[in-house]
DNA sequence: TGTACATCAGTGAACGCGCGTTCACTGATGTAC
DNA sequence: TGTACATCAGTGAACGCGCGTTCACTGATGTAC
């Protein structure tokens, strides 16, 4: 592979903080949370480790930075992929479909990069889902919204209705993402947990 | 507090192994992945580091153990709460105040213990959770016989449902522990969580 | 029961490693005149 | 437009640390006669 080897001096007053970042965040989805480090990212980025001083206070800073990008970039995936939902005549299937690539998107970005998928949950401090994973959830509450707007979803469900989605998901994400699932009954254990969180939201 | 120090030799042909799991169970309780290691497992309980690779091939084996050894705990601890219910007369209500025991207990260990449930599932390497976790799995299959068994639940939801109720309940765990829920709202959350959960597994 | 001996679970010293962080510095950048 | 200068983002060397693991050893344990 070829490696274009900057110069320290190409960051001054540069895109250094960013690049940073992105070394992190991809450090992290090759090696897990182990793999993060000063002198790794800083390594990775061609500069010395001090010059990340500049930027992060410590490598607990830098954690911070990095866990909130990728769950930027988790929610930015969730949302283009339920735009990519072909629409159809029938609007409670439309909504429905959207739900469901939410859902789909969420497990299998877990799937894909389970050491992504643990990073960005750790360190929350106490602040509730809705503030710390803010565009995922607010992709979930929005197809909350229509379900009870089309009459699908019971109004009194309203308030629960996320937070049994989200733990279900989670859940399966989860247990995915550790590999806690025998391969063979992966499609399974997916079909089952989603049927089951769409029956429990619309029914009734 | 009054530590007692034994002296090494005193484990000749003792107990060590054992000892040395236990402290690192409580390593893991006190400080996370972060706080075990084999030095740190040694002077604990008052040996050398290398006396551990008489009984530990590695960190990675040790960790292994630590892990498996939580497990079990946690499946003490969901059998011990769940014995703890009180019979009814009505029968169908005992069944799920069963149920709700074990996963009320399941949540209560990662929300009383959030680093030992962290480690507790890690390092799965493919196995399905039915063989990881055993005892818990066991016992949450039970609960279902019983359900259907009583027509609470019907035949054909047998398959599908533990893996509906497994995801759910651990999402919450797992977001419980992270502390990826303001205390505030934790209640409200549990109680959303669980009461669909039944709902789904009861309904229809 | 007492002694000689083999076993092997421990010790103590040492290894090389990579880490986060600090410090005094240097030299590129952007600004004021 | 050209020069002098302040700023500050980088460098390079060094720090102390704790880690997992190895090695030759020692001395307690349990066994055979």
């Amino acid at each position: 592979m070829l490696t274009l080897q900057r110069k320290g001096s190409d960051y001054h007053h540069g895109a250094l903080k960013s690049a940073a970042i992105l070394a992190g965040r991809n450090l992290v989805e090759g090696g897990g949370l182990q793999a993060l480090g000063i002198r790794r990212v800083a390594t990775q980025i061609g500069v010395t480790a001090p010059a990340l001083y500049r930027h992060f206070a410590s490598l607990e800073e830098l954690l911070a930075e990095v866990s909130c990008y990728i769950r930027a970039e988790m929610g930015e995936f969730m949302m283009s992929r339920r735009n990519q939902v072909k629409k159809s005549r029938d609007i409670k299937k439309y909504e429905i479909d959207k739900f469901r690539a939410i859902g789909d998107a969420y497990v299998d970005f877990a799937d894909k990069h389970p050491q992504l998928f643990e990073v960005a949950f750790i360190h929350h401090q106490n602040q509730s889902i809705g503030e710390y994973n803010e565009l995922a959830w607010q992709i979930l509450n929005e197809s909350l919204d229509n379900f009870v707007a089309l009459g699908m979803t019971p109004k009194q469900k309203r308030e629960t209705a996320p937070l049994l989605a989200w733990s279900s998901v989670h859940g399966l994400a989860t247990l995915i993402a550790n590999r806690a699932i025998a391969p063979a009954e992966v499609k399974f254990f997916r079909a089952a947990v989603m049927d089951g969180v769409q029956d429990a939201l619309l029914k009734k």
